[in-house]
RNA sequence: AGAGAAGUGGCAGAGUGGUCGAAUGCACUGGUCUUGAAAACCAGCGUGCCGCAAGGUACCGGGGGUUCGAAUCCCUCCUUCUCUGCCA
């Protein structure tokens, strides 16, 4: 969440960023979050007075029961009784204050980056890089959907049978070829220096708070209900949360996580025409990479990000673009993203297979994640993550670009991995 | 899952109703001494919030309660450990 200081220094800045979002009452809702702060430390004050000669009487109590004064501390005991009152009464305005405060910058997006371009719409998205020459489609090419059936190599009947929509099962050369991209992503992280964790993929209340999922976007996740737990969306969630409340010494950044989990999404009410297949799933496989940054640098890890996500798709000989999304477009947390999207032939469509992100101290400051600086200092720090990558789009788009007519080829890259450079 | 025990500052560990935000030791930081280091000695050393500051206030696993006053008593939840059961 933003730091209500920042806002009250950066009000018109924040505004206008927030114009940018299409947020058309930006203004009002700054100034609201102005105002209860000031209530929230006017009351603190006024407690705080209050609480302190409470605690002086009670002192003195003490004292004179020592002394045998029991008159005198009767006495004293009786004005405590009313000073309680009062202060119970404030204390209960402050707590109500704190959360209308809390919930009020819940409900603020992070500012957009000045260099994220305006607009509302996908058109919107800055092109900063694609493809010379779009791949050729076949005469006799399929979209994928096709080509699991023909090949047998993922099955979304059976996973209707067994769980629902949106939970296919991969078989054989299918399943293989999870198991090898995984195995491929999470080998050129670790090259890249990412250090990998294993974190659970159920997740309670406070992470998901930490990294902005909660409150209000209950709705993409599963929750389950007899434990209060929820099934994570994507690694992000956990691996930053590792750091919730932590103080990082400065010569330990940055911190380079990577982490392969299922991830869970409920997609409630976004199924349409064009999401057929593997294009938008309730549970799919995706290598994520998180960092950990001083502010000072986190736009230079931002590029190295970036960087590391395009050699993935070169690597496998996808043809991709990188977009810069307008602010319409980026997510609630971040502050700017770059979105890969490798082109599947056969559906003439482009895919969205990664999201690079800095959300600058937007998730810090939820977290509590700060560094100590030389001085001592304790200073938030700045987050990033991306998709490295997520496996459907691009098992979508290897299958479609590499069909033949006497079967799927696989790039180089991969066959080390999977052990067949075909499927057929 | 059942029975029992316990959760205090970076760590260890005292404290069972009133100058306790908390002894002591270790670790850490600065200083004295030393050619340098070690040792010894002196001083400092938790966090949030309010305040220009002085200072105030809150925090002893979380939440609630009793009391003029709670680390200390009560309720509840969580976690850890031991034993029993179950299990990949």
């Amino acid at each position: 969440m933003l730091i209500v200081s920042d806002i009250r220094e950066n009000q018109a800045e924040y505004t206008a960023g927030l114009e940018k979002r299409g947020i058309a009452n930006a203004a009002a809702i700054l100034q609201e979050v102005i105002e209860l702060d000031e209530k929230r430390k006017s009351t603190q004050t006024q407690l705080d007075e209050i609480l302190s000669e409470s605690n002086k009487m009670s002192k003195s109590i003490g004292l004179l029961m020592k002394e045998g004064k029991h008159e005198e501390a009767n006495a004293a005991k009786q004005k405590t009784s009313e000073l309680k009152s009062s202060s119970k009464e404030l204390s209960q305005v402050l707590e109500d204050t704190r959360t209308a405060l809390d919930e009020a910058l819940y409900q603020i997006p992070n500012i957009p980056n000045p260099e994220v371009p305006a607009g509302n719409t996908e058109e919107d998205n800055e092109v900063l890089y694609t493809v010379d020459h779009l791949p050729k489609v076949g005469k006799n090419a399929v979209p994928h959907w096709e080509l699991i059936k023909k090949y047998d190599i993922i099955d979304f009947d059976l996973g209707v049978k067994i769980t629902g929509a949106g939970f296919p099962v991969y078989k054989g050369k299918g399943a293989k070829l999870q198991r090898a991209l995984v195995n491929m992503f999470l080998d050129e992280a670790e090259k890249a220096g990412y250090s990998e964790v294993q974190p659970p993929v159920v997740i309670n209340e406070a992470s998901g708070r930490g990294t902005g999922q909660l409150p209000d976007k209950e709705g993409q996740m599963y929750h389950i209900s007899d434990s209060d737990l929820y099934l994570i969306p994507t690694a992000e969630v956990p691996i930053t949360n590792l750091y919730r409340d932590v103080i990082i010494d400065e010569k330990d950044l940055p911190i380079k996580n990577v982490g392969f989990t299922p991830c869970f999404r409920r997609e409630a009410g976004s199924w349409g025409a064009h999401v057929r297949g593997l294009n938008r799933l309730h549970q799919f496989d995706k290598v994520e990479i998180v960092q950990v940054q001083h502010p000072d640098r986190s736009f230079d890890t931002l590029k190295e990000m970036v960087n590391h996500v395009e050699s993935l798709l070169k690597k496998l000989e996808l043809p991709y673009r990188i977009l810069k999304l307008c602010a319409g477009d980026l997510g609630f947390t971040s502050n700017i993203t770059y979105d890969f999207e490798v082109y599947s032939a056969a559906q003439q469509r482009w895919l969205e297979v990664s999201s690079v992100s800095n959300f600058k101290n937007y998730q810090a400051n939820r977290l509590k994640l700060r560094y100590r600086d030389e001085n001592n200092a304790k200073h938030l720090l700045h987050t990033l993550n991306g998709s490295a990558l997520a496996l459907p789009r691009i098992i979508a788009a290897l299958l479609e670009n590499g069909q033949t007519d006497s079967g799927i080829n696989l790039p180089a890259a991969l066959h080390p991995y999977t052990g067949f450079e075909t499927i057929s």
